[in-house]
DNA sequence: ATTTTAATTGCAAAGCCTTGCAATCACCCC
DNA sequence: GGGGTGATTGCAAGGCTTTGCAATTAAAAT
């Protein structure tokens, strides 16, 4: 639960509210092995917690995302997946034709970077890419 | 209108029907200057064929981009925009601060494209990425 | 030209996510 | 500890997109 307080310590700094909904929903980001979708968020924190709404739970993503607090990657099937940022970053090939995930160091796109900053002075927020292709095994 | 000869060709080439749905939202896509949303098209087309039903455009638009005729980015604003693939691929930078859109050539990718190919055999359907982060104005 | 057949469409419902608004509540101040 | 205040929530409605299904229709077969 040393986590969850890093991440509430920032909340209350920036002078954010500590309501029970965004703990709970913090908790659930936490404890998550995978990357988790809004909807998984809601189901489990109903399950103690059965007056929660799931605009709430968007709202606190969208808050935590802002914040840099978790990242949001869209892995394809319809809806995004979230991940707490402390976590480690890391990007995703997703083969469009066998559905396999393949997970990237961040480095593979430190060139791209560079190549952006010094170009265009822009400063890219690449922090969970998701490319989509065709894997090794789909190539015929 | 020699442009959209050519898509149609190929649909009717691997087998799909030409039907006067298709073609109009087909004309619409090759007839728009700028990435143009499933709205847009549809908006353009019932002027002249009103009977079309939206989810007829967005099954057109799936089928397209499967075969690779247009491209799909997602440029924030909660809602996707398309683009005819033969109209030349970039991708773009897009400012979270000021929404601002710089466009970028293809070539910016071709370093994450070899190594991705080198190092995990993985051919990326990269065509056309928009990557949010910020601008050089907006940075402070 | 007619028939056949599977692809395609329209419709309605649903899925994921966002938003406006009034009611509630965390936190600051005394 | 109790009150004030603005942030946050729940609710309901809406926006964009997808999907199941029966009816239609393009194109192949006759």
């Amino acid at each position: 639960m040393k986590k969850t307080s890093d991440i509430i310590n920032k909340l209350s700094e920036q002078g954010y509210r500590l309501t029970p909904q965004r703990m709970m929903v913090l908790d659930a980001i936490e404890n998550s092995e995978h990357h988790i979708s809004a909807e998984e968020i809601y189901a489990q924190v109903i399950m103690e917690y059965p007056h929660l709404n799931i605009s709430t739970v968007y709202r606190t993503l969208e808050l935590l995302h802002r914040l840099g607090l978790v990242t949001e990657t869209d892995l394809g099937g319809g809806r995004v997946r979230y991940h707490p940022a402390d976590k480690g970053h890391h990007h995703h090939l997703v083969c469009q034709e066998c559905g396999r995930v393949i997970d990237l160091d961040e480095s593979v796109t430190d060139n791209l970077k560079q190549v952006l900053k010094r170009d265009y002075n822009f400063t890219p927020d690449i922090r969970h890419l998701a490319l989509f292709g065709t894997c090794a095994d789909c190539k015929r």
